[in-house]
RNA sequence: GCCUUUGUAGCUCAGUUGGAUAGAGCAAGCGCCUCCUAAGCGCUAGGUCGGAAGUUCGAAUCUUCUCAAAGGCGCCA
């Protein structure tokens, strides 16, 4: 259910009836006027514009050959040529009634309609290095990447988690030698690695001031490399344990992602040497200063410099490019791919701009296959300066979810003292995990953000609180009612009355349209506005629509509280896919 | 030096491929609980969209210049 796409579909006939060639883009949007109707169609003008004929004319051409029969009850012609629609209520009842009974709250499931058949998109997200412990830093890409996932899947398409973790690199051997001799002390691992943070502080300061310690962790690098056994199973302790510290993570912030989903940088080991051989004898690759580098004329700057990108470094060992390109690859071929999306920080533009240049070149990503990064702002604190911890350390991404929690709870506790501890418990973490995401998510992915604790939990305004408090007051009614929502769903007939039953109507049938935008542009901030505006009409209509009081006839109050289900739904539906939880009281 | 991103109300942010009088929330001011959860609702005030020029019926949005901030640019990821 896609009013702004039936209507497209409508007004691009008309167009093409009077003359328009067939891609002219009807140009529909919501009216931002109530006079202006509920939609409106712009594109006549920028049709007019190309043709060099007068706009007002045009448009009236078009609007004769419109045909919104049943659809809208009124179409004006406006101003230099917007075409204004007004839809017609009873159709909008009808669409209600459908969407009322769906369990997709009316979204489209990819495969019903021709032309719109599932696609397989990998999405490359939250890749955290497990050297260290999940930081601030790690929040982003994990719960962007998880809300669009859930939308695309929500959608019906078919989506492979990639769970790219830093597990490989020079590092590690530093770690293994250190781990190494814990052990010998008798130290069980699980132990040893409790706190991640500690133990790669110990190891490093070993590294820079231990002598012979730094010589060790280099030869154990090479050796982990070669396949030592020795060194491969302590690596491997290592890499265990870190996950499982991530698992906890991703529990808590109640993502989606899964051990099996995790596809490692070494993962990429043993395709690396052949990625180079493949663009050395296509000749893409070429060795300079010893150094086996791509030179990409396509990004040349002003001066026809080309941009240099490193493949493998003149010691022979490779880079973070040389595993994004066999990931093209192994995405495109082994995973069958129709699309590839990658989270990470903007910082990392340039490097995706280069490997997808150079993996279409080498044939890694056919030209059919989407490749889209989708770059995000950091996190800042109060200052506006990057969010550290007040001694300038990073901030332990446990450490900040385990803050909301307490401090949902104590908020929770002032407003309603006489909560039981085991409620207090369940919904404080619900309300303090689902604040930190909606303010994240909510904001515009490409900027740099503001992490404000105030503001996410004043359970004021646009927060996760008054989306999970107006579910909350919807199943109260059902309560006080005595009626279990799911009786509503074939029986009742919703009837739209008063203008805001109109009002929420018309929002909730734009579900679908909002979730395609998420999905095209990866940006889950859209989802949190509609449902937001989606919580605030209700609102509305609750201040202004009684349902329960002695004077409202049974018609009217089974028509609203269907209507109460349905936005219930959209709700619980639309939190679901930002992964935020809901509770029938709070 | 070159490249990328960002700059919108006191603060935090929206603003769909150029559309009609630039929108929310917080903070400020004024109202609304004998009535389905006041974690709410209604109203008021707040702006030369960083600045300048240009493109056109029409610009926060496109182009050029400019100011400011952040980031990236040959052997970290």
């Amino acid at each position: 259910m896609n009013i702004k796409q039936i209507l497209a579909e409508k007004v691009s006939a008309a167009m093409v009836a009077a003359g328009l060639p067939e891609d002219t883009n009807p140009a529909i949007s919501l009216s931002n006027r109530p006079q202006f109707g509920d939609y409106q169609a712009n594109g006549v003008m920028g049709a007019a514009k190309k043709l060099k004929t007068n706009p007002r004319e045009l448009a009236t051409n078009v609007v004769e050959q419109l045909d919104l029969s049943g659809i809208a009850s009124k179409v004006e012609l406006a101003g230099p040529g917007f075409i204004n629609i007004h839809l017609d209520e009873a159709w909008l009842t009808v669409q209600l009634n459908q969407v009322a009974k769906d369990d997709f709250t009316g979204v489209t499931q990819r495969g019903v309609n021709a032309n719109d058949d599932a696609k397989t998109v990998v999405v490359d997200y939250s890749a955290p290095n497990l050297a260290k412990e999940m930081h601030v830093g790690h929040l982003r890409s994990t719960i962007i990447g998880d809300a669009v996932v859930r939308a695309l899947e929500f959608r019906g398409d078919k989506v492979i988690r990639q769970n790219h973790m830093g597990d490989w690199g020079t590092q590690f051997g530093m770690l293994i030698a250190h781990l190494s001799d814990k052990l010998a002390g008798n130290e069980v691992a699980e132990t040893a690695l409790a706190d991640l943070e500690n133990f790669y502080r110990e190891a490093k300061i070993r590294f820079d001031n231990e002598e012979g310690f730094a010589d060790r962790a280099r030869a154990d690098v090479v050796k982990l490399q070669s396949g030592d056994e020795a060194c491969a199973k302590l690596w491997q302790q290592f890499i265990d344990i870190s996950i499982t510290h991530s698992e906890e993570i991703y529990e808590k912030l109640n993502v989606s992602l899964k051990r099996s989903d995790i596809m490692g940088e070494s993962a990429y080991n043993d395709d690396l040497s052949t990625v180079i051989d493949e663009l050395m004898a296509k000749k893409i690759a070429v060795e300079d200063q010893g150094a086996k580098v791509v030179f990409i004329d396509e990004m040349a700057n002003k001066d026809g410099e080309p941009s240099v990108f490193i493949v493998q470094k003149s010691g022979g060992g490779f880079l973070y490019a040389t595993t994004d390109l066999s990931a093209c690859r192994y995405r495109s071929g082994k995973l069958a791919a129709d699309r590839i999306i990658i989270f990470t920080d903007a910082r990392q533009a340039l490097h995706f701009k280069q490997v997808e240049i150079v993996a279409r070149k080498a044939g890694f990503l056919p030209e059919n296959v989407g490749y889209q990064h989708c770059p995000f702002g950091m996190m800042m604190g109060d200052d506006g300066k990057p969010f550290k911890t007040r001694t300038g350390g990073t901030i332990k991404l446990a450490e900040l979810l385990d803050e909301a929690v307490v401090r949902a709870s104590a908020l929770i506790k002032e407003k309603n003292p006489e909560i039981s501890d085991d409620d207090l418990a369940l919904i404080s973490k619900k309300v303090g995990i689902g604040a930190v995401k909606f303010a994240d998510l909510s904001k515009n992915r490409t900027s740099d953000y503001i992490f404000n604790w105030k503001t996410m939990l004043s359970f004021e305004g646009a927060t996760a609180p008054y989306l999970q408090y107006a579910y909350s007051r919807i199943q109260s009614i059902f309560s006080k009612a005595g009626i279990k929502p799911s009786t509503l769903k074939n029986d009742v007939t919703i009837n739209i009355i008063e203008p805001q039953e109109k009002a929420l109507a018309l929002k909730i049938l734009q579900l679908e349209d909002t979730i395609d935008a998420v999905i095209s542009e990866c940006t889950p901030n859209l989802l949190c506005n509609y449902l937001y505006e989606l919580a605030s009409l209700y609102m509305t209509f609750y201040e202004a629509c009684p349902i329960l009081k002695e004077d409202i006839s049974d018609d009217v109050k089974t028509s609203r509280l269907a209507l109460c289900q349905v936005v219930s739904d959209t709700l619980k539906q639309g939190l679901d896919i930002l992964g935020i939880e809901v509770m029938d009281r709070m």
